[in-house]
DNA sequence: GAGTGGTCTAGACCACTGC
DNA sequence: CAGTGGTCTAGACCACTCG
């Protein structure tokens, strides 16, 4: 016989996607908890051990942080925990540190044929163009390129991007309401151009790290297209399989 | 009032220690079926929801595998699906495509401080070293070398590895017993020498991508020891961050 | 239809946090 | 102490696989 219920969805992940429209409409922003699971559970009219597996897949994807005793929270970018979470740049040696991002450039443009097919938007929309270096205790390790859509990022421009203190997904969750939850990221080795080598303090046709990430939001719409070179003389790119 | 109780351990993972034991002793080997949830739970004297949240962390955990209907199965490196676990670089465009082994170079050694740190054993015990390439649709794309405890390994040449079908870590589990669960990665770029880059067809000097893995099996016990280098003129790195 | 994993419930109790 | 997440149980029923 023919499968009964192609769309058989559990209970469970109902709730999942309704408490996941929250997030989204901000009826729970950032930072905040949401409430506690036998609230949630009269809400939906379900039992609390529905709730709770509805927030457990929630929990493991990374949208939510529970804390015992005190509630289950909507994850930010603000959260220091959350700053390892996409960059995975450790030094080779020694304890790890903070990242500081300068701000290079920032200009508008329209989009071209690749960047609107990865950003999935229409050849010749408005995008937004920003180069940055990442130092690391002074010293630039990073050189990215960030394609945003126009759109969503009205506003944007290298004041901005110097006055805030504090990650680049902090600011776009803070002032944009756009949270990055899911990423994807291609790693391939590059010979230093000149301009990057220039900016890196590296030989021109030194080996740099290129990854190019595409950041996700709900509903895995792409927000983000970045292209970052690493240079990797005294940091290396940490990456845990299982 | 301190910390009454710093041990504490919950039921289910007690539950999942004692599974994964059997596990680790051969008491059900990869490819097999473990008993059902309901036995389980007779055989440990707890219901069977412990029991399933045990397996549900050893499920997420890749150590076993759920078929519903079915099964649960210990997770095999011989499964097909399990063969890019490991093995993140896919081509820049087209399809995957399956790679083919070819060893090179297999030999007996003593573990220098490097090795024995990182091998956790001491320095002066026998260690293997094998050196392979790595071809996708015929072409070279990377070249490894694996440094494995000679003790674990004995009766490793380069005859059995040129034999075997399939990948190392099949092999490794099923000729040796050792199952690799989890990995853990450094990559950088690095400039090609002179032996690697005729190996992979690429100028010397070229940049690769230096893939230093570290592999743990049960108890997070390091088994294997892996440098590869990549050339990324065709394919990348592909990694999901989440 | 029998057996397995997957879902859902209701209720009890434990561990942690903060007032 | 009240409120939250975390654990554990027992039982019912659903979805899937296979003989």
């Amino acid at each position: 016989m023919a499968q009964e219920s192609p769309t058989f969805s559990p209970l469970y992940r109902q709730i999942k996607t309704l408490i996941v429209q929250g997030l989204e409409n901000g009826e729970w922003r950032p930072g905040e908890a949401i409430p506690s699971e036998s609230d949630l559970a009269v809400r939906f009219n379900v039992s609390q051990g529905t709730v709770r597996k509805a927030i457990d897949e929630m929990a493991a994807e990374n949208l939510v942080v529970r804390r015992q005793g005190k509630g289950t929270y909507v994850a930010t970018h603000s959260d220091p925990r959350a700053f390892f979470r996409f960059l995975r740049l450790v030094p080779l040696s020694g304890e790890v540190e903070p990242s500081i991002s300068v701000p290079l450039e920032c200009w508008r443009a329209k989009a071209g044929p690749e960047a609107a097919k990865t950003l999935q938007i229409n050849i010749g929309e408005p995008i937004i163009i920003v180069r940055r270096l990442l130092q690391f205790s002074g010293k630039p390790v990073v050189v990215d390129e960030i394609y945003l859509p126009g759109d969503v990022f009205t506003g944007l421009t290298l004041d901005v991007l110097k006055d805030y203190q504090g990650s680049l997904y902090s600011l776009f969750e803070s002032r944009f309401g756009v949270r990055m939850i899911h990423a994807e990221e291609r790693i391939r080795a590059v010979a230093a151009d000149r301009v990057s080598a220039d900016l890196l303090g590296v030989a021109e046709g030194a080996p740099l790290l290129s990854v190019e990430r595409v950041s996700l939001t709900y509903g895995d719409k792409p927000v983000e297209w970045r292209r970052g070179l690493y240079c990797t003389a005294e940091h290396c790119y940490l990456n845990e399989l299982s």
